[in-house]
DNA sequence: TTTTGTGAAACGCTTCACAGCT
DNA sequence: AGCTGTGAAGCGTTTCACAAAA
């Protein structure tokens, strides 16, 4: 088993698991690298190297059995424990963060919103998630064993807070603000920038528009 | 000029601007890759390497000129036009993205919210976007000069509604939703899938939890 | 001297192709 | 025969290191 495992190979672990979950509820009982890898569109050789991480996972000339790597996979994930999490920013995106469905299902619990704005604090999100005073969060986090924090402030209060959610002794962090932060190593610092995402995109619809019209 | 810019390079320069404008207002003349690189945590030789894919941007013995690079970069990620963006899903996500300043901040043009639940069209998003019938997407989509469409519906309809707006003519998508989509190969797809960041973070907490215990 | 732009080396990720197991 | 697990090849991205320019 190697002692690094990419980024980009957790992501897909993610994605094999739900998928295999599916499979689950429908009670199929096995899937060969082949058939997940059509469903997923991404290569079949891709799919055995990333679960040959974790030992040998398959059986050959069989395939995987469903219920075996759905499970191994949930502990590989560490989503046979369920994780507290704490939404900083009770803004329109924390709120949609908070209520989003996707997180609770795979063994997520959203513990509390926070927020710095006294006229939020006490009141909870549309789906009951309560909202405290950012100022609580280190009490809080140890109470209720909160081990990622997701932030959704401006941009103006982002290093701040991650300042604040590093001193509460949360160590794994979901970033939606703009801008570049910087943690302490041993905390883990995933960044989601919807900006990028935007721009990215309107990159690729400059460089079309360019191609089609050529020189008149 | 190469003829291919990966994703990775188009998503950093989308990183350069930001921290540009930044500069610019703060009235900075000139700036090196190397202060470029330390504020944004990358290696300046690929700062270097990025920008060359677009000519010599930069001035030996100076560095880059922050006014002009910032033009370039504005003309090459395609934000000197002002592009119509809709969303697609007016639930919680829906209507965060809608009114999220991030996005109109960098000359992006909110349209309008689509659903097909008819309880909700006719209303606004509390920032004064309005709900169209996603059944009028085609004909809004041409009379706005839509260009991207932001998909934030649940994983049940998200085939569906990919469908409806590829349909509409609309040639670039962000999708929100779960799952493996399939675009024609004019259309750019790309998906932030939140379940899978936050997944992602739990392997880490996974292994750094079987870390610390050795054989105890 | 300073800093860019860029061949070449280094690195990391994916795919090929096949031995090995069922 | 069928399918996994994996060494080796292939490919794309990043970093090194330095010539060229200001």
């Amino acid at each position: 088993m190697p002692d690094q495992i990419s980024e980009l190979t957790t992501n897909r672990l993610s994605l094999y698991l739900r998928y295999l979950n599916e499979l689950y509820g429908k009670g199929v009982r096995t899937v060969s690298s082949k058939v997940l890898a059509e469903q997923l569109g991404v290569h079949a050789a891709l799919i055995r190297r990333d679960l040959s991480n974790f030992g040998e996972l398959g059986v050959r000339g069989v395939g995987y059995v469903v219920e075996d790597l759905r499970r191994e996979l949930r502990s590989i994930l560490g989503l046979d424990r369920k994780l507290g999490v704490a939404i900083i920013g009770a803004g329109n995106l924390g709120l949609a963060l908070a209520d989003y469905p996707g997180f609770r299902r795979e063994g997520f619990r959203i513990v509390a919103l926070f927020d710095n704005l006294q006229t939020k604090v006490g009141s909870v999100s549309r789906g009951g998630v309560a909202i405290h005073d950012i100022r609580d969060l280190e009490e809080i986090a140890r109470r209720e064993a909160i081990t990622i924090a997701v932030i959704a402030v401006p941009e103006a209060s982002a290093r701040e807070v991650v300042q604040t959610v590093v001193e509460a002794g949360i160590t794994a962090v979901l970033n939606f603000s703009p801008g570049a932060l910087r943690v302490p190593p041993h905390v883990k610092l995933k960044s989601v920038d919807l900006t990028v995402s935007l721009e990215s995109l309107s990159f690729y619809l400059a460089r079309e528009a360019g191609r089609s019209q050529n020189g008149d």
